[in-house]
DNA sequence: AATATATATGCAACAAGTTGAATATTCTTA
DNA sequence: TAAGAATATTCAACTTGTTGCATATATATT
């Protein structure tokens, strides 16, 4: 159960207290980028964290929006956070959709998977631009980053690094199915 | 729900019918290099899939072992197969813990993180010799290969790339982690 | 003789993830 | 002024994935 990881990261990240709804936001951004999930997923899960005494929450008041309830991480939550760390970590399980219909691409044309690997090298470019734009405008100068700053570089660094390969597969891919299949 | 895709995969890779353990044993190996489970999933989806008459199973008696039930796709099932390879692919869902950890890594102290990457690329450099060692068994003629065999040799080409970026980020960070913070 | 390994299937309980909807407020835009 | 987007939370139902256990037979090893 790597969710409230991810989300006792994020609250930590933040520096701040912050909203379920405000976590939603983040995990479709920066963590987003590694680890994706849903609003109803993160609320059920900041409920159980705050049983659990790993964060602690307080409403507040406001008067433009909706009111908000707000989490803070209990010391607790950070020790829990700090031992998991040094735990080993496990490598993403791959479910990779392309790869099972690659497996069995000789049931179809092969013109209906170089079609699907277009499209799959379309997603990855245009993520690897906005890894790339993201990089440039935050990441250029990396002596200059604060602590903080240089491990969210490295983050990047594994965003850009995947889309790449990503991308190159899928190139090698197409280039293969057409020169070498049928 | 791709697990019922991977499953009926399988059963057309095969080319004859083959029981839950059959599968299981082969989710551990081939189809397993991009698509991990277990044998209790195996046999709920199995019991889900001949509900649904995407296959068929029979009950043989043996000897020497238990009796098992082999499983036949039927021609719904491929027909539903090949419905979902024309379907646009997802990219996989990514939820890496060491991209998490490197997150808020600023709250240990970097050895532990340079520790566990050591550990990450050990995993992976593994992954990659078997790889290799697969692809020079199985795949070094590629002009002499079957269709079916051309089109996991992609799969295999999949493989390799994915670990060695995996590899070469682990290295990337380790450098950086010892030459440029703290 | 005891133990481990391989074959073979399944249940139960739970955790995690997805989908769809409901509710309520305020700000912006057409 | 009506519609839509953004803020904010939650319920319900469902699927998917994990963990531990239970059962049974046969072969290989110690």
């Amino acid at each position: 159960m790597a969710l409230s990881h991810s989300i006792l990261a994020t609250i930590i990240g933040r520096g701040r207290p912050l909203s379920g709804y405000d976590l939603a936001k983040e995990f479709n951004s920066s963590v987003g980028f590694y680890w994706k999930t849903t609003h109803q997923q993160i609320y059920r899960e900041l409920a159980r964290l705050e049983k659990e005494k790993l964060v602690t929450s307080e409403v507040v008041k406001q008067k433009e929006r909706p009111d908000k309830k707000i989490y803070t991480i209990t010391s607790e939550g950070k020790r829990f956070l700090v031992e998991w760390i040094a735990l080993p970590s496990t490598p993403t399980p791959i479910k990779e959709d392309m790869l099972v219909k690659m497996y069995i691409g000789y049931i179809v044309p092969k013109e209906v998977l170089i079609e699907e690997l277009e499209q799959l090298k379309k997603i990855h470019i245009e993520k690897l631009d906005l890894f790339n734009e993201y990089g440039e405008k935050y990441f250029s100068d990396i002596k200059s980053l604060s602590l903080k700053g240089k491990y969210r570089y490295l983050n990047l660094r594994s965003g850009i690094n995947f889309e790449t390969s990503h991308i190159s597969w899928c190139d090698e891919a197409i280039k293969f199915l057409k020169e070498e299949v049928e």
